[in-house]
DNA sequence: CCCAGATGTTTAGGATGCCTTCATGGAAGC
DNA sequence: GCTTCCATGAAGGCATCCTAAACATCTGGG
């Protein structure tokens, strides 16, 4: 019963096939598939069984798989409680991050690690909110965003903490009629053009609660998913658009406006697997980034 | 940070000499050497330094070796959840016991477990009570026992459980004056000869909560460990002494007597490190043990 | 229905790691 | 000072781990 053992099947279970876990890791497929088998052979039972094209974990698999949380986090923490020891926080950081908050607060994270000896690497990706939780097998952090409840979907057996709440405003042309309101509410709104994002996007359960309160159905002339264009095409007055207050920079072409009357806040959250967190470097970056994000509002 | 060299660090600290880890782990002290050069170049700090005739853990050694249970009962719990899926418990199980509560239960105990897949090596050895904690370094179970608390002395951080509850009787010669009384008391025995035994081992604590009661100083005799030799000493006419109820033999050469008006009960008691009492097979065997016991009473 | 691509497996071989034996060097204790 | 105990170092045997390359199997599309 060895951690390495342990990790590769969880690491099977959550990538789905060999060569991914092999890609992951630097490895060959070749090695994972001897190391199955010897740990089929320490154990005494089937780990593995072919299906489909690849590999399904049998119910002894699973059994390990599960297990490989809470011994490699247990790891970790040793690890971090050696780092502690050692004085000052080392080492890199891999934060993934939706493009707004990462605008929103990496320069301020950045700053502050200045003269620290942590160094990160950040990736940034665009996704539909369940999927954030699937980038922490490549990042030591991830900075997703949730818009109904406190813990994005699909994240719910992670670490996660709220880093800011940030309030989803309306972005008007400056020309626009309503561009001198200091508020908006949905009735305001609903015969209005859209410039709106796809489905499972963010902000797209903020249009639907305008279609649920005022009943009618919003006049989407386009769709898009970065911010950067949603901008342009609002400041050329093609439209009115959602935009997040903290991370939309300001301009003269067009005005952002607090909405009221429907639930128009997201929650900027850092989520990361329990084993990664644990780390003393990670745990480090956590803190400032959730100081970063008190400073927002 | 591996599994191996925190366990290596664990029985370091606890056993003390690298020459005794060697003998435990059927290995020699230069491979053990080795591993701990290999761990320190990994992790990058010093985690033992030469002191006095033997070694000692740094600072940093000292957080590895405290980080060792919780890693390996993680995984001894992977190990006993996947025992469990398999079904019947099997395996061995070691067992080490202080020869009166053996001589109560192991009969008990082996004969539920013929038709098992368990097995159970046994040692007995006659220890003072805070030495027996020390013991589940090389047994699974350890049956000890506790006169003051239902914890022995030196096993607070070890899993344990009581067993039973056992009576410490008087046992009188048969032909003595209070061979036919149904109990008796300390002013009753103060002035008797006494079959005693050392400070430390069993019984010792009610000895002297008598001499407490009653402000005598008892006439100790003699101070033997065994039991069946105080048995026969007390057969012989020799002298009184103190014996556990279910454990001692009915004979016509003396009788017990419940004694009154002090402390006079023994728990039980099974201990073990927790990363050993969470295999299957050793939890199986604590459930009969507790089984066992209830049915002594 | 067959082929192309993806996926896991097998085998051989090189590199590395682990452990034992034997020898060495200190540190206590008599 | 000698003996004993303890840890360490070097050399060699043996197992383990990994890569590379050939192989086997399955899926899904044309």
């Amino acid at each position: 019963m060895e951690a390495r053992h342990l990790e590769l099947l969880r690491d099977l279970k959550e990538r789905g096939t060999l060569g991914a876990v092999a890609a992951a890791t630097y490895r060959t497929p070749s090695a994972l598939s001897q190391q199955l088998r010897t740990a089929e052979r320490e154990v005494g039972v089937a780990l593995v069984e072919p299906a489909a094209r690849g590999l399904r974990l049998t119910w002894a698999g699973e059994i390990l798989a599960a297990g490989a949380d809470d011994v490699l986090a247990a790891l970790a923490r040793v690890q971090s409680a050696l780092d502690a020891g050692r004085g000052e926080p080392r080492g890199t950081v891999r934060i993934g991050t939706l493009p707004s908050a990462g605008a929103a607060l990496l320069p301020g994270l950045m700053s502050r690690l200045v003269g620290s000896q942590l160094r990160i690497e950040v990736e940034d990706f665009d996704l539909a909110e369940a999927d954030y939780a699937h980038r922490t097998l490549d990042h030591d952090l991830v900075i997703a965003h949730s818009l109904a409840a406190d813990v994005p979907a699909g994240a719910e057996r992670l670490f996660s903490v709220v880093i800011a709440r940030e309030p989803i405003d309306v972005a008007v042309p400056a020309e626009h009629r309503l561009a001198s309101s200091p508020r908006v509410r949905p009735e305001d709104l609903a015969r209005e053009r859209w410039i709106a994002v796809p489905r499972g996007f963010p902000f797209a359960t903020v249009h639907e609660s305008i279609e649920a309160v005022t009943g009618v159905t919003l006049d989407r002339i386009v769709e898009v998913r970065d911010n950067r264009l949603v901008e342009s095409l609002v400041g050329e007055g093609l439209g009115i658009a959602l935009l997040p207050r903290f991370s939309t920079p300001r301009s003269p072409a067009y005005r952002l406006l607090p909405l009221e009357g429907v639930h128009a806040t997201r929650a900027i959250v850092a989520i990361g697997r329990h084993d990664r967190v644990e780390r003393h470097a990670v745990r480090a970056v956590l803190d400032v980034l959730t100081d970063v994000g008190a400073g927002l509002s």
